[in-house]
RNA sequence: GGGUAGGUUCCGGAGCGGUCAAACGGGGCAGACUGUAAAUCUGCUGGCUUUGCCUUCACAGGUUCGAAUCCUGUCCUGCCCA
């Protein structure tokens, strides 16, 4: 493939590069490009803001590209303050290793694991010396660190930043030399950062990265970004129906966002709802396969569409037996079929503003203690259902 | 180091001796209506063995019949000065 050609995949949907005629000039090379992600292992799963960013990689891997994936066990334990508006809190290097190992697991979906180089930030940055390090620091400014938005509203508003938080950038940047990356991906509030790894390789006397910004995917509330701490995301590790069933949830101005951002097309003619199960399913067939993809959507047509409870497929759920109030078997319904910890105040509540129904009749007696029969189907809320085993 | 303003429930932010599990807003959850959309309306939003009880208002003591509210000390943060 012709490197105009290359160029043209490679910059679709990318929000920002810089520059585009750096990326042609390093394809026109005609040598695999070192291209670089970091990645934080401070949260176990990858969502689906993530994939926007991986995918791209994956493009560059399919033409023939080399991709590093750093992982950031040395910086996680600072943490990135990249659009942040608190501190945020550091992590263990236990959590980070096995947050790590999860990590590369699941972005192995995406990228091609053979190919794929992978490193350890910390093997460079816990060997650095405090010289080295105020060397590093001397390359920025004070000034360049307060241009940023993040930084400067939390300045400006009188929330603390504490120092630690600004060595983020220089230590992202210095990965960049470390690896000899060509290009790096991130998100569009990684620019900064991705500017400090083009100062500091030029420092070094070599070649400097492209930028390569890909758009910031919105989260399920079609606000904020997607992450887990906000717990907007849809993981490409989440089980088909529950995948598809939080697309299904995402308003339709979101939902043609992502047509754009995570298939690359744009939103299909006719009723959004249709458009949105086919969204659906393509993204449950992306990170399962097919079959479960239209077993995805024949599943949900059961249990919401028709509301056909009886061919719906729930989770089977078997009653504590030491106690048959309402509250109890609700609060362990949560527990043991969706992993949800209730308390009896949460759950008397939801039993009183009808939340609870057994065999699609609602029950609002807190006190009630319903018999039960294997097969008898209990609705929780809205979304969730179990059955009784 | 000095001065000063503060630390309240998920967040913001009231409260300034009892009527405070704590106004109001945001967020979240549930219900109605729907397309598990949006908008709208309603309710809820510390825990429990729930007409009551227990634990919360930075932390530790103290005053008081009674404290988030007063006093003392400690820790932490902002701002101004050095």
């Amino acid at each position: 493939m012709t490197p105009a050609e290359q160029l043209e995949i490679l910059t679709r949907g990318a929000a920002k590069v810089i520059s585009a005629d750096l990326l042609k000039a390093k394809l026109e090379e005609g040598r695999p490009l070192r291209v670089k992600l970091g990645v934080d292992p401070t949260a176990p799963d990858i969502h689906l803001g993530h994939t926007v960013a991986l995918e791209k990689l994956r493009q560059f891997q399919e033409l023939g590209h080399q991709v590093v994936l750093i992982i950031g066990d040395f910086t996680a334990t600072v943490g990135d303050p990249s659009g942040r508006s608190v501190t945020r809190p550091p992590l263990t290097r236990d959590q980070v290793l096995v947050n790590a190992e999860t990590y590369t697991d699941q972005a192995f979906k995406i990228l091609d694991k053979a190919t794929t180089e992978v490193v350890y930030n910390g093997d460079w940055f816990r060997k650095m010396t405090y010289d080295q390090v105020l060397e590093l620091n001397a390359k920025v400014t004070m000034q360049q660190m307060l241009q940023r938005e993040d930084f400067r509203s939390r300045v400006d508003s009188g929330q603390e930043v504490r120092l630690h938080e600004i060595q983020y950038p220089i230590m992202q940047g210095w990965d960049s030399v470390e690896v000899r990356s060509d290009v790096e991906i991130g998100g569009t509030d990684q620019l900064f950062n991705i500017m400090v790894g083009r100062d500091l390789q030029k420092e070094q006397g070599m070649a400097q990265q492209v930028a390569m910004l890909v758009p910031i995917l919105e989260g399920l509330d079609g606000v904020k970004k997607m992450s887990k701490s906000l717990n907007n995301y849809v993981a490409v590790n989440d089980a088909p129906d529950d995948m598809f069933g939080k697309v299904m949830s995402i308003s339709d101005e979101l939902m043609s966002r992502y047509y754009e951002l995570l298939l690359g097309e744009t939103e299909p003619d006719g009723h959004p709802m249709d458009a949105k199960k086919s969204l659906a399913k393509r993204i449950v067939a992306r990170y399962h396969d097919d079959a479960s993809g239209d077993a995805a959507l024949a599943s949900f047509e059961a249990r919401f569409s028709k509301k056909d409870a009886d061919s719906a497929d729930w989770p089977d759920f078997t009653p504590p037996s030491d106690r048959k109030d309402l509250i109890a078997i609700v609060a362990s319904a949560f527990r043991d079929a969706y992993g949800v910890e209730r308390s009896n105040g949460d759950v008397r509540r939801l039993i009183q503003q009808g939340s609870i129904q057994i065999n699609g009749e609602k029950i609002v007696d807190v006190k009630a203690e319903p018999e039960l029969a294997a097969g008898d189907i209990i609705k929780l809320d809205k979304k969730r259902s179990v059955q009784v085993g």
